[in-house]
DNA sequence: AGCATTCAGGAACGGACGTTCTTGACTGAC
DNA sequence: GTCAGTCAAGAACGTCCGTTCCTGAATGCT
């Protein structure tokens, strides 16, 4: 019964998560989604409630499509150099997630506990490429320093993105993750 | 001649930073810094000329007196551990420069050259604590990786202070910073 | 004392914001 | 073919935004 909807939901979460990382969320105003998305104002109140209801499931679309495949990525590379590689590559891919943190998370209990998740699993995914090198499994227990070590780790690679925001291109967050990620190397130090 | 100002620049600036380190540049309206500063409508444009030029002048106000000793005492720690200390116990002390960076940064140039600026200090303050440890003065020329993992460490103390914001007071940035900085001491590894 | 200047107080501006309402076209079920 | 239901299109809502203007009162200088 009635007309179909003439527009793609998944398509208008992907653009609104593309906008949404761009720019603050009081910068994008829902003129700039309408006319972005090619969805009318109408439908979008019709499907996702409000603004906050688009901003909630362009941020959950974003951590399941695009960080979620990066964790995985990051727990497979095997040492913390390559790590530090894929998520400098990762590059703008990470705005998104860093915007949340810092301007919503704080003011907004369920983009702070989207985002906490999110954070946590990197970590995971950090925490097993400190531990293990190639030539052997997991250390001997250390109270828990080498996960506070992968928190720290993952705070490295997203402040390195936030520099790269700030700076032009010219700031050199390729080479300080490499320079970090080869210090943490359990292979090399200790 | 005229009648004298019925406030304090200087207090006007510093009450501003503290509003604009808490929440979004957008988030606090002029209303907010009438109410909240004391000062009037009238009195603030004449002075700052806009919501902008508070906004840099409490920036700036904020580096010199805030971050900038902080980047001193960095300086003077001694080993990456103390400095570590020194940033965890700044806490909310770099959420302004947090901010800033992350959010006006990138469409405001000069916002972007005084927090570059900002970075690069606090690059150097902890460059020169991972170069030295106690026991001898400036390491072999490693062709500028030193400087990188200080970049790094820079990311490192702000990522910690990111997720503290977003994450409740349970999560342990302290104990995350503090075992970064025992892998970075340069008397510990290699 | 008189005047120029700057202050505080608050009303008022045009515009943009997020949201809702009205209208008419379209489609699927009966 | 009819009708209920959803769609697209856009006008309109009230509110808040940053900014400006108007009105007196207070001050320093001559």
């Amino acid at each position: 019964m009635g007309r179909p909807r003439g527009f793609d939901e998944a398509e208008v979460v992907r653009a609104a998560a593309a906008l949404f990382a761009g720019r603050t969320y009081d910068g994008v105003s829902v003129d700039d989604l309408v006319t972005h998305l090619g969805v009318h104002r109408n439908s979008l109140y019709k499907t996702f409630g409000s603004k906050r209801g688009l901003y909630l499931a362009a941020l959950r679309w974003y951590l399941e499509h695009e960080v979620h495949p990066l964790v995985a990525s990051l727990g497979r590379a095997g040492d913390p150099v390559r790590a530090a590689r894929l998520a400098s590559e990762a590059g703008a891919g990470l705005d998104f997630l860093l915007l949340a943190t810092v301007e919503r998370a704080p003011v907004d209990a369920e983009v702070a506990a989207e985002v906490t998740s999110a954070l946590h699993a990197v970590d995971g995914a950090l925490g097993a490429v400190l531990h293990a090198g190639p030539d052997n499994g997991r250390r001997a227990d250390d109270g828990g320093a080498s996960s506070a070590l992968a928190t720290a780790f993952t705070a490295a690679l997203l402040g390195l993105r936030l520099r790269a925001k700030a700076g032009g291109p010219d700031t050199g967050p390729d080479r300080a993750g490499a320079a970090l990620a080869q210090r943490l190397d359990s292979t090399l130090s200790r």
